[in-house]
DNA sequence: TCAATTAGTCAAAAAAACATGACTACCAAC
DNA sequence: GTTGGTAGTCATGTTTTTTTGACTAATTGA
């Protein structure tokens, strides 16, 4: 147990929150891809090798939980899902950008 | 066994590399104390409820690795060591406001 | 000499993240 | 009616990260 559930809790730190939103093995691969245009589950799960359906669809829910990603169902006859980037995720590119411009 | 560890390997996503220098329980909060100054080992412990000298010691040796933070021995009487942000942690601290200004 | 501060290390346990394989459900083609 | 594609869920197991508690070693003050 940590002391942390303390009232006054929050007094951290705002960054964290949002680099918890894009961390993770393949959350930051998802995003890149995302900029391309809408992504697809099956379509991810192919562009990344040594991904699984369950990381996959974990770290799509969360980016769409945290406002990244918007989910939407396509009404076509094999009836498919896209992401896309949200107002919020169009906003993070830049600082996403900035993360690139570190290469040691 | 991942399928991750072939040659061409690294085709993935170079933010994804500084997110992981900069992400962590406690990284963050060290990174963000660090913005006010030199930080100190012990000083850190008291500041950071619910953390602990082992988890502590390694963001700081990882940040120090990642060239985030500078670690300096102070030759005093009670001989203490400091930790400073680098140049390259000084060039991160745009992209680190850029991500505090994701509050939801 | 005993207690406290400095800055840690080490082994082990607990918790969180990630992977595996089986399974669901819908629709279309053969 | 079986195969194949869409998009997942679920239980379980493994791996990684984080925490706990004991211990080290040097210096200071009483």
């Amino acid at each position: 147990m940590t002391t942390n559930n303390l009232p006054q809790e929050e007094a951290s730190c705002p960054a964290e929150g949002i680099l918890k939103q894009l961390s993770g093995k393949w959350k930051p691969q998802i995003f890149k891809l995302a900029l391309d245009g809408p992504v697809r589950f099956n379509s991810l799960l192919r562009q990344l090798p040594g991904s699984n359906k369950q990381s996959v669809a974990t770290a799509l829910k969360e980016m769409e939980e945290a406002d990244i990603l918007v989910k939407t169902v396509i009404q076509e006859k094999p009836l498919h899902i896209e992401y896309t980037l949200s107002e919020k995720g169009q906003a993070m590119v830049s600082v996403f950008r900035g993360l690139e411009s570190f290469l040691t």
